[in-house]
DNA sequence: CAGTGACTTGACAACGTTGTCGGGCGCGAG
DNA sequence: CTCGCGCCCGACAACGTTGTCAAGTCACTG
């Protein structure tokens, strides 16, 4: 900037005023300072400038997903993004991969590069350190799952109504013997979603068979292992509820493998790519991850804008779609029925 | 970072030589003012430190990828980040949907932010005005694409190989009309995989009927459209090769809505998901996407160390995934050639 | 013609940190 | 005892920018 005062013949203030829009300036001496800066590709150091700024703004957002391995916080990593450049902003993005101790690393990186906002998506037990960043006026809206020790906004999927949802729909076709196969227990939606299956069928007067609830199953691999096992038991369950696309995933192999895509119905929750190309396409109960990342962009977006108002707590609602698996009937009458 | 010192009685300095880690503090004195600074939960401001800093680095790499829609994308970015970290670096991330303005855009921003190297996947026409940030010391790795007008690193897939692995691979199982299906033409790599399909058709004497060859399908839908096109030609293709993994999702579509999935073979460039749940399972060309982005960043760490060799250019060969679709045989006789 | 006000401009301090340098102190050697 | 050396430590400038403020110019008014 130094450089660009002396070639243009001007004050290194004036050359800010220029760069940063500023009024009372002659219009000849900005565009000598353009001409000038454009000749020396001037670029100004936002970060320089940040320091002595009354705002104190980096224009960067810091944003924590649980897994890339995920599609679904990609798509969230998107709607984010969108809301950030409409707004001038970056995103400063770490994957955590679940673990918790990524989730701390994380926040002190992006804390050291002075983020003006965060959106995380709680891994630890626990997110009162992040107590702190929001008192020094640093927002934060936790995605995907509730956060512990911290009243913040969040931006969350309707877990509970939708696995309800899906149980509900299997119900309705006949079956009664349903299983369901989830992630981590230390993944909150994972008993959120186990939640609501229970809550369905205790609703609906149905036992629950602990034999048909499985969790701590984190790839396709152990789901596709697992649901082997529950599909040859002696008395099988007619549906599975699964809890997580992977899991799914795994689910559809396990059916595949034993010759009962067709026979035994399936109800996975969050979306699998390319499940319509599946036979039987795959029936889901779909998050708008769009939706998801959108908003909470625009709750802190709204926070750094001087919303005080008390954390809000928005639920975006699932959609069930139907494509085929979830409708497969169940056997008129099991065996055990008939006794 | 005043308030530290104050609170532990010693000069800023010293904390700044304890925060870092330098020698000549004092055991007693560093200790004094490791617990003045938890008690005050300070963190140091990255971006001022960088302003005199003799090395003047932001840790932090700048990345534009093309789509975030592409899970291939978001598995570079994965691998890059994991190397990142390693180096205590963070990834600013932009996502370009391959809109050559963005690029612009997004340069600009993580120009401004001061990122110590790019990552970037050309998306312009020309990447000449990058030579100003290369020249002024920020590396610059290009993946995915070659870019234009400058001569710098770059990590790339053997696309050309790769089709023609594909189109041998077709060949092999007697196929002789075979058809390609491919991206936007300006989109670097659909032409270098249409090239390569040109190149083993020529290579094994086999005439080209422009018919069956469609770019510039950047989405399943209209892929869906032009494959349902061609297969109910009079004189329709045996096998398809689809050079991107949206378009591959459109092929498989069209061929189950004709009921042709058993019939026509399919080879598919890049991987798609769930592919081995499908009927037929799809044999693709899988792009090592993890080994990309490790290279990518590898390189751009390479010369912030000071390497100044000449730029290399490194190719990540393919695999050819085998598995069902791609080993269809062409009926014996096909009608023309025995006209 | 003096006074007024609007506009334009630059000198300077400040932001939070690190590099430089010099001062003080303790200890071993002469 | 004195000198010298090494270790600790802090004052101060500097990084690139913006906020403050005062000075300068000019046209217009009374």
């Amino acid at each position: 900037m130094r450089d660009v005062a002396q070639l243009a013949g001007v004050g290194i203030k004036t050359v800010s005023r220029v760069v940063n829009g500023e009024p009372n300036v002659s219009p000849a001496t900005a565009e000598r300072v353009r001409q000038a800066a454009a000749s020396l590709h001037f670029e100004p150091d936002l970060h320089a400038g940040n320091l002595r700024r009354a705002d104190r703004r980096s224009r960067t957002l810091g944003l924590l997903v649980s897994s890339v391995a995920n599609p679904f916080a990609a798509q969230v990593h998107r709607a984010i993004e969108r809301v950030a450049i409409e707004h001038g902003y970056a995103v400063l993005a770490a994957s955590l991969e679940d673990d918790p101790d990524a989730e701390l690393r994380a926040v002190t990186a992006l804390a050291r590069r002075r983020v003006d906002g965060f959106v995380v998506t709680p891994v630890r037990d626990d997110q009162a350190y992040l107590r702190l960043h929001v008192e020094r006026g640093t927002p934060l809206v936790c995605v995907d799952r509730e956060p512990h020790g911290i009243e913040t906004d969040t931006v969350v999927t309707s877990n509970v109504e939708g696995a309800r949802d899906a149980v509900r729909h299997l119900l309705a076709h006949g079956h009664r013997r349903i299983a369901f196969l989830g992630d981590l227990e230390r993944i909150q939606t994972a008993g959120q979603r186990r939640q609501g299956y229970l809550d369905e069928l205790a609703a609906s007067g149905i036992d629950v068979d602990p034999a048909l609830i499985v969790l701590g199953l984190h790839d396709d691999a152990s789901a596709t292992a697992v649901a082997r096992r529950l599909l040859t038991l002696p008395d099988p369950p007619t549906a599975i509820f699964s809890g997580q696309n992977l899991v799914t995933i795994g689910a559809i192999r396990a059916l595949q493998q034993l010759g009962l895509e067709h026979d035994v119905a399936l109800v996975g929750f969050d979306d699998v790519e390319t499940s319509d190309l599946l036979k039987p396409r795959v029936t889901t109960v779909s998050q708008d991850a769009d939706r998801i990342g959108r908003l909470a962009a625009e709750r802190v977006f709204a926070r750094l804008d001087g919303d005080t108002s008390p954390p809000r707590h928005l639920v975006v609602p699932t959609r069930l779609v139907v494509r085929g698996s979830g409708e497969i009937r169940a056997p008129l009458a099991a065996p055990a029925d008939v006794g």
